[in-house]
DNA sequence: TTTATTATTTAGAATCATTCTTAACTGGTA
DNA sequence: TACCAGTTAAGAATGATTCTAAATAATAAA
């Protein structure tokens, strides 16, 4: 069966890249922490794990090809590190973030909330959505004074 | 009639500071460039220019207390440098921005366009949304196929 | 007023994330 | 084999931001 590793390698091939070793074991460290909004220090230590050679620049370089073929999206949580996120296959945009002023735990919701206020943004604002990012400030529900009440799950 | 940097210093006062000449400089200069997305350096240029003296870390100070203050908001358009916008007044949030592709633009949508999505969120999700982060990448209306076509004016 | 206290500032050093540079290495190909 | 484009590691360089130390200004107390 062919595995998502195996699509990635296609998406580089079909954009002429190669899946070198470094590459491969990054994209791997990403699999195994999605929803975790990894800093490219963060994948730094756990890739060194697998891959012991690689260099921290070769980290940055991959991150950011894997973000021009939009396999991965970074993201930016005004901390002053960029983060790193698999982007769901076959999603066309970002998720969005519900980021906790309590705790900092970051929640992610996969669905697209904002396709009515796209549209009018598209007509209103004449301006053609290529992509967006929507990240909510708040108190999450682990911190609430309402108490721990862990939401449906993501649809 | 009290100005806005009166308001300013009420706020300031309120919460135990005060509008120190090198912190009046700074916010004169955000009032004379709202809309402009100004980055600390760019405010420290402009500033140095009223108050010649002033340092830029006191810049970046100064922009921080605001920020905290809400009076003025720090964004990010994943460019590596923070951006600082005067909040409208009264306004409980920050505003969204249309960033183009093309030419680099950033517009701004005043309008609270996420009423309904933040309902949606705060049951579904059970998080109570205190602020938020919106924006959209796209091609702004003077980078059309369809040609320059001013959009309405920002309701 | 003088003195003590506290907040604020400046200048420059320090830090931290990120990118660049250089030389070495790889795999494919003529 | 020699060549060539793509990729890499190591560490230097960059650039935004924050920290440090000493100076200054404002405020309160005596």
């Amino acid at each position: 069966m062919e595995t998502r590793i195996d699509r990635i390698k296609k998406q580089l091939h079909a954009a002429s890249y190669k899946l070198t070793p470094q590459r491969e074991a990054t994209v791997r460290i990403l699999l195994d922490h999605e929803e975790d909004h990894l800093s490219a220090e963060d994948v730094y230590l756990l890739v060194k794990d697998i891959a012991p050679e690689i260099g921290l620049a070769t980290v940055y370089r991959t991150l950011e090809l894997l973000t021009e073929l939009k396999i991965v999206d970074k993201i930016n949580f005004g901390d002053g590190v960029s983060r790193y996120d698999l982007r769901q296959e076959g999603a066309a945009h970002f998720h969005h973030h519900l980021v906790c002023l309590e705790c900092g735990a970051v929640d992610e919701i996969q669905e697209d909330l904002l396709e009515d206020v796209e549209a009018v943004v598209e007509k209103r604002w004449n301006f053609q959505i290529k992509d967006h990012r929507l990240t909510f400030h708040g108190i999450c529900w682990r911190c609430h004074d309402s108490g721990p009440n862990k939401p449906e799950k993501d649809a």
